[in-house]
DNA sequence: CTCAACGA
DNA sequence: TCGTTGAGG
């Protein structure tokens, strides 16, 4: 089934909000995936809802979010999921472009029966609407929050930006990023309290295992992208791994079979990322057009963001954090 | 995500 | 007894 077996593997620590600095990377579908449910679960929906029937839960989302980065002083990066196509996504007309091929590289997927491919495309574009992700993207740029388009997975462009240095932690509920490479990866910056961090390198010493190691275990268990094998967990895989060194060898000791098992391999050690990105960590958000645009622009009841906007207020004024201007 | 049942 | 699975909240 996936995801959650990885936590067993990873090392994982609670670590206070004091000890993060710097620039986070964040997953944005993922972030914007768990405000979205949040504010639809406890939000009555004409707070967000235009007269044309348009939802727009993301914008309170993201302003009730974004504090939680800058009153700790940490820069977020959003890395927003990738099309499926080449084409720049900067413009909305190119967008349209992009969700077009979207849907007929899906009908082909569909037709050719290829569930990878099929489990790929939707795992990035599914849940979030277009007009959420626009929205969500103007109102960003309002705010002068740095937002990067990664060419296929947010989550490897994001731990590609962290091992090449430009950014120190991947943002991510999900424990795929250690799959993508990610050194270090904060979890829990949705939720009350103090994030987690979860080690790459630690994660690798703690069970001698190499990357290629852990993607294969991750693979026997069964990952976003394939099945896995039935009856091996964590354990199981790991000293599976151990034993015979890589996952072909496992499956033939074993006799047994995972499909695409090259394919979901070479899309962990190779991701489709870019170096094509840049973005400036000083923020300067312009506030009064930022609220303008939630409340008038998309008529959201201005008491769902109030709270909101006040803390990032006081957080840009706030004295010591140079980077506010 | 937690918990109970099940199979090795 | 341990590890995995599958249901339920």
């Amino acid at each position: 089934m996936g995801n959650a077996a990885l936590r067993d593997i990873a090392v994982i620590e609670e670590i206070p909000f004091d000890d993060v600095e710097g620039v986070v990377a964040v997953d944005a579908h993922n972030w914007l995936y768990r405000y979205l449910t949040t504010t639809v679960k406890w939000t009555s929906s004409e707070k967000y809802t235009t007269a044309d029937g348009t939802e727009v839960a993301n914008l309170i989302g993201i302003v009730q979010g974004l504090p939680k980065f800058f009153e700790n002083d940490i820069v977020p990066v959003m890395v927003f999921d990738g099309g499926p196509s080449e084409l720049k996504a900067d413009e909305i007309e190119s967008r349209r472009e992009q969700r077009r091929t979207y849907e007929e590289q899906l009908e082909v997927a569909r037709e050719e029966g290829d569930e990878l491919a099929i489990a790929q495309l939707e795992s990035r574009t599914q849940r979030l609407t277009p007009e959420i992700q626009e929205t969500s993207r103007e109102l960003l740029r309002l705010l002068d929050v740095p937002v990067v388009e990664a060419p296929a997975e947010g989550e490897a462009q994001a731990a590609h930006m962290v091992r090449r240095g430009d950014a120190d932690y991947v943002g991510s509920e999900d424990y795929d990023a250690l799959l993508f490479g990610a050194p270090l990866t904060l979890r829990q910056l949705t939720s009350k309290g103090d994030p987690e961090l979860m080690d790459l390198e630690a994660t690798l010493a703690h069970h001698d295992l190499t990357l290629e190691q852990l993607i294969d275990a991750a693979i026997l268990i069964g990952t976003d992208f394939n099945e896995g094998v039935s009856g091996i967990g964590p354990k199981t895989a790991i000293s599976a791994i151990t034993e015979h060194g890589d996952l072909w060898s496992v499956l033939e000791a074993r006799g047994d079979h995972v499909e695409y098992g090259d394919r979901v391999r070479a899309l962990f050690r190779e991701p489709n990322v870019s170096d094509d990105y840049a973005f400036d960590p000083d923020l300067d958000p312009d506030l009064e057009a930022a609220r303008a645009y939630v409340v008038d622009e998309w008529s959201v009841d201005a008491d769902e963001v109030a709270r909101g906007f006040e803390r990032i207020e006081e957080s840009a004024t706030q004295t010591g954090l140079d980077r506010w201007t």
